[in-house]
DNA sequence: TTAATTAACTATACTTTTTATAGTTACAAT
DNA sequence: ATTGTAACTATAAAAAGTATAGTTAATTAA
């Protein structure tokens, strides 16, 4: 059993899906392990709307796994994010995650690729 | 750019993360690497709703990873899951997810184990 | 003999997460 | 003076997940 913050999670799995299990945020880690300004990423990702990529990408500064810098003070702002070295850790397993979903793609009947 | 059913994934890795993205999927498929009783596997993971696991049973199903199989015709039910050949090629990723867990755990500070 | 227990769910209501769409700020370019 | 830009934020609605209680038909316990 882990905790973090008061919340608890049974088991590593239960914890490791806290850091990558939301609907994007594989998607976003994994975009982001080239740095990246704010609307690159937006572009990169444009089925994803702008308030689930802003409120992820705070949940994952707020878990440590990214880091927001910020290079002017009025708009139109410059913003980057990039993985921290905790955030790091994670790029085999994000590299697993999109591998399988590559091997499926070719071998599940299901999955049309266009 | 990927399709299943008429619902669009625009990489490799929102793919994956259809099959194991909710946020207790993993978890689940993870003990059924041995197959389960439904009350086995509601009882390892006590802190997930009845509900929950039921749906999240059904989808993975629905998915092709696991298998359910009845074995009574009249209550008490006896109904046994586990993956199917489809659902096996997902054990080193999710072997990949318990083990990042692990090996954060014991490094992070904010993690606290108990 | 009646009541309690069991396995595998389902029903209802509620909260949280994600989506859809539009609006904000302060400057820069046309 | 109007339009465009970057990086968001606001509001409302839909989807996913949680909390709690109820169902079925047989078995076991009192």
């Amino acid at each position: 059993m882990y905790c973090i913050d008061n919340k608890q999670f049974p088991c590593s799995t239960s914890l490791t899906m806290k850091y990558i299990g939301g609907k994007w945020k594989a998607v976003i880690l994994i975009h982001l392990i080239e740095k990246k300004r704010y609307n690159e990423l937006r572009k990169e990702l444009s089925m994803v709307t702008e308030r689930t990529i802003s409120l992820q990408l705070k949940q994952l500064e707020a878990d440590g796994l990214i880091k927001r810098t910020v290079y002017t003070t009025k708009p139109p702002l410059k913003v980057e994010y990039e993985l921290t070295e905790f955030g790091k850790t994670l790029i085999p397993l994000l590299k697993g995650i999109a591998q399988w979903g590559k091997e499926t793609a070719k071998s599940n009947k299901r999955i049309k690729t266009e």
